[in-house]
DNA sequence: TATCCTTTGAAGATT
DNA sequence: AATCTTCAAAGGATA
């Protein structure tokens, strides 16, 4: 049933005309979050601190050669989408549009010029953020008003029901056990999760949509259509989230969750993949 | 009930 | 070093 929707709306696309402009970017740009990565030997300078810097570190030469991949859960649509230049010697690179939606988005939801870049009036102060995870006063461990800072996840009860006869155990599994009962400390949001969580709502409001997949391919084309400076709005955001998990959890890792979930089934994504191909051809 | 879907970005894992 | 994989959020759909 999912896989039907998925494709009738996918046979709806071919006949949507692509977002305005999209086949003829003149000078495609790179990703921010990319074009903020400090060359080796250059200190990292956050996306506020570069566009306020009075002299911007430059970009690496070779950025613009970098190329700009979609994630493999999409389908491979760059033959409608995406540009590919190059010269004598080099490889050439793609540079693709974002994927045109899975779901029938209406124009008013979907398409990027509806969706004008914000312009700010230079230097004037970022808007003030309510996300919750920023407004931490209270969830510094020790704090007799402490609220649980959000990256911090219960364990289930389930587990616990699992441990009652932990008698019968060995050290090994109680070991295992203590290691489950942990709350799991959650990564901390990157700058496109900062612009969904504040989003989101007003999306479901727009379109009346509900399903979260949708509403993602719209976020995610929104996000493109922000302007840099928009974009750095939540790129400092997301600094400061990292920062300040770094402070109250120094140990953490992003290891320390990898795995945890179940793993997609490959076969089943690469059945998918195959699937999409056809519709392609 | 667990996992998938869908997005981008950060970071760990692998080649 | 470059590429691949996982996980952050969300909630309806699906197995």
């Amino acid at each position: 049933m999912y896989k039907e929707t998925v494709y009738s709306a996918f046979n709806l696309l071919m006949h949507y005309p692509p977002p305005s402009g999209a086949g003829q970017h003149p000078q495609p740009q790179p990703p921010l979050h990319k074009a903020n990565q400090a060359p080796h030997g250059v200190p990292q300078l956050s996306l506020y601190e570069h566009f306020n810097s009075p002299h911007p570190t430059p970009a690496p030469a070779d950025i613009s050669q970098k190329q700009v991949h979609r994630p493999l859960q999409t389908p491979d649509l760059s033959g409608f989408y995406s540009l590919t230049s190059g010269s004598m010697g080099q490889l050439p690179h793609t540079v693709s549009w974002p994927s045109p939606p899975l779901y029938p988005l209406s124009p008013s939801c979907g398409y990027r010029q509806h969706f004008p870049a914000p312009t700010a009036a230079p230097g004037a102060p970022y808007p003030r953020f309510t996300h919750p995870s920023l407004m931490l006063g209270s969830s510094v461990p020790g704090h007799p008003a402490a609220i649980p800072h959000p990256a911090i996840v219960p364990p289930s009860g389930k587990q616990e029901l699992q441990s009652f006869d932990r008698n019968l155990k060995t050290q090994a599994e109680s070991k295992a056990e203590k290691e489950a009962k942990k709350p799991t400390i959650k990564k901390p949001l990157n700058a496109f999760m900062l612009y969904m969580k504040e989003m989101r709502a007003k999306v479901i409001a727009e379109c009346t949509l509900k399903e979260s997949a949708a509403i993602n391919q719209i976020l995610g084309r929104r996000w493109h259509a922000l302007s840099r400076e928009e974009q750095a709005k939540y790129y400092e955001l997301a600094r400061k989230e990292r920062q300040l998990h770094m402070q109250l959890y120094p140990g953490w890792s992003a290891r320390d969750n990898y795995g945890k979930k179940k793993r997609r089934s490959r076969e089943k994504h690469q059945e998918s993949t195959t699937d999409n191909s056809l519709h392609y051809s």
